[in-house]
DNA sequence: CCGCATTTGTACGTATGTATG
DNA sequence: TCATACATACGTACAAATGCG
C-alpha cells in the first residue's frame, strides 16, 4: 500500500484512509501511538502539511488524539455511563464550542449530547462517555 | 477590536473568537458570507494560514460552511424533524467518518445521532436535522 | 536543575490545481 | 475567457511542551 501523489484523491486523504485501515486492521490498536509526523512524512515521501492534515482529519472524527510534545494516539473506547431519560425529554447533539470543549475537557471530534428534561432544564454530556436510555418498563 | 500577534493566544484562535463575536452580535448573521481569506488576511494583517486555521476551527464546530470557489457562510439553523423514541431505545452520538459524512451529505462539524431501537436495529440521523423525543404520554 | 532530543504548534512563504460565476 | 476564491502541497523557521539523562 502506498500513496499516489498523482491521484485525484488528495495525498492527505489517502494517508488518512491508510491510517484508518491500519487502525481497523489492528496494526495500530486502540491506545497505541501513531507514528510521528516526521516519520510519516519520510516513510510515505510526502510533506509535513499533508501528514498534519491527515491526522487533523482523524482528530476531527474522534479517531485519534494529539498532545504537543508527545504525539498522537489512537483513542480508546471509554466506559459509558448509562443515563435514564425521563418522559418528556428532548435529545439533540452538536459540536461544542472551543470554550465548552475546554471546560468539559473534551477531546477534539467529540460531540455533546444535549438533553432537555420535562422541566425545561438542559443537561450536556460528553458523547464519548454516555449512552442515553429510554427504559423499557422499570 | 484587533489581533495581537504577541499574545500568548495564537493568532488564529483570536481570529476565530473575533468571528464568533461578529456572528453572535449579528454583524455576520446566519446565512451571510464570511469575508474571503485574502480579505481577512489583509484586514487583520495576518498570514493566510492563520485565516484558514481560524475558519477551519469554526467549520469543525459547525458554525460555518465552506465551498470551494465561493467562500464561507455562517450556517443557518435547519428545521428539525422530531423523532419519537420507542421504549428500550438507546441513544448515543459521534462524529461520522469521512465516508459516512459524504454518504449522508453532512456538513463538517455535524455529528450523527445513533438510535438503537428495542429490536436492536440501529438508525443514524444527522444531528443538525433532528430532535429525539421521549413522548410524555401520547 | 539543566541541557538535549523529540514532537507538535504556529506562522510565514511559494506554487499550482480546481470550482464558481 | 477571465477573475476570484478555496484546496492542496511543498518549503522554511521558530516556539512550546514533553521526557530523559
Amino acid at each position: 500500500m502506498a500513496i499516489n501523489p498523482r491521484s485525484h484523491t488528495p495525498v492527505y486523504v489517502q494517508l488518512a484512509q491508510l491510517l484508518r485501515d491500519r487502525i481497523e486492521s489492528g496494526d495500530l490498536p486502540a491506545g497505541s501511538a501513531v507514528p510521528s509526523e516526521s516519520r510519516l512524512s519520510q516513510e510515505y515521501g510526502i510533506g509535513r502539511d499533508a501528514v498534519r492534515m491527515a491526522i487533523s482529519l482523524l482528530r476531527a472524527e474522534g479517531v485519534v488524539s494529539t498532545s504537543r510534545g508527545l504525539g498522537s494516539w489512537v483513542r480508546e473506547d471509554l466506559p459509558r455511563e448509562q443515563i435514564k431519560l425521563l418522559p418528556g425529554s428532548k435529545v439533540s447533539a452538536r459540536m461544542p464550542s472551543s470554550r465548552e470543549r475546554h471546560q468539559m475537557d473534551l477531546d477534539e471530534g467529540v460531540p455533546v449530547l444535549i438533553v432537555e428534561g420535562p422541566d425545561g432544564k438542559v443537561q450536556m454530556h460528553a458523547a464519548d462517555r454516555v449512552v442515553l436510555h429510554y427504559p423499557e418498563s422499570d
